[in-house]
DNA sequence: ATTATCTATAGATCTATAGATAATGC
DNA sequence: ATTATCTATAGATCTATAGATAATGC
């Protein structure tokens, strides 16, 4: 995984990180990428054979880094279910651009490295006993939460903790 | 709210929709849309504001039909928890692009109809008995599982409706 | 030699405004 | 008169390619 890329393109998609998380997806363009390295953006090109490669690569962090925000979870004293759900909340809220933008379109599997689609899925499905339909609802819980708070969907007053406790209690009594 | 808006502009709404749903969010333009009705895109500005006004309306319609959606599943001979979910996803699924552009977002709360956003919740809170906290995480559970569906996020070979059944039945034993 | 960069540019779009013109309604 | 439409256009962008040039590595 560190060596997918060379050095030159891990830069350019750490200063397409920067951009996203700091401005969103609006301001992610090769233009901008480029200035932040102080190239101009036909020289990306070289790199890259396109804008959707670069963006791979930046959903390929999120699935890594929250896989391994998730394993830390899993590892601590407690490892309970309740310590997955803190972690993965965590993680998304503290990425929130990039988290939509791994999240809200199609998974380009067949471009991410072997093997991480699953790594991410591993430790809930463990914290589930195995049980994949429960380890979906749970996955499909947590990501509604997580969302619909990136996105403003719930009323300003309404309790978040409390809705992710009652969520956490009835799908993992 | 039948009166929001002119007749020309409900056909405006109606050619933005048609665009949407047929094609997805990257094909809605001015131009896209005045083509549609034959006009040309300028013209669009003596009905709408901006670009914007008119997604707020695309919006505002997926709000009120789910609400008749699930209202009508509530009304139902059984009106349980499992109907209201079914014609939650159905009606989710049944229109992808709309039901992604009017949640995928901020709410834009204030230029929404008044009262809208509280009657899409109202059914799913009467059926969790007034339990807001109930209600929200139920929310997000059906909202994680439909958008993650619509994105393809699940494994191809996953089964939705037994990870439907297990969520609901752990939410509403 | 190869690689990274640059300049120049093709080829598309987009949103939105200004001002003219045609059609409609009192 | 008012309203809806049109033409023309401003003012921004975007992605990506072609071909030249400079720098690096054998």
């Amino acid at each position: 995984m560190t060596d997918r890329l060379t050095p030159r393109a891990r830069e350019i998609v750490a200063a397409a990180r920067e951009l996203l998380e700091e401005s969103g997806p609006s301001v992610l363009t090769m233009r901008t990428i480029a200035d932040r390295l102080g190239i101009k953006a036909p020289s990306l090109y070289k790199h890259f054979p396109d804008k959707h490669a670069v963006e791979v690569e930046l959903t390929a962090q999120m699935l890594e880094e929250s896989a391994e925000a998730l394993e830390a979870a899993a590892g601590e004293s407690s490892g309970s279910l309740d310590a997955l759900a803190r972690a993965y909340r965590t993680y998304a809220l503290a990425h929130p651009h990039l988290y939509c933008l791994a999240t809200e379109r199609p998974l380009p599997r067949t471009a991410l490295p072997a093997g991480l689609e699953d790594r991410a899925a591993l430790p809930l499905l463990r914290a589930c006993g195995g049980d994949r339909d429960l380890a979906r609802a749970t996955w499909a819980f947590a990501h509604g939460m997580v969302v619909l708070e990136i996105h403003g969907r719930f009323p300003a007053d309404a309790d978040l903790d409390a809705a992710w406790k009652r969520g956490l209690k009835a799908l993992h009594p």
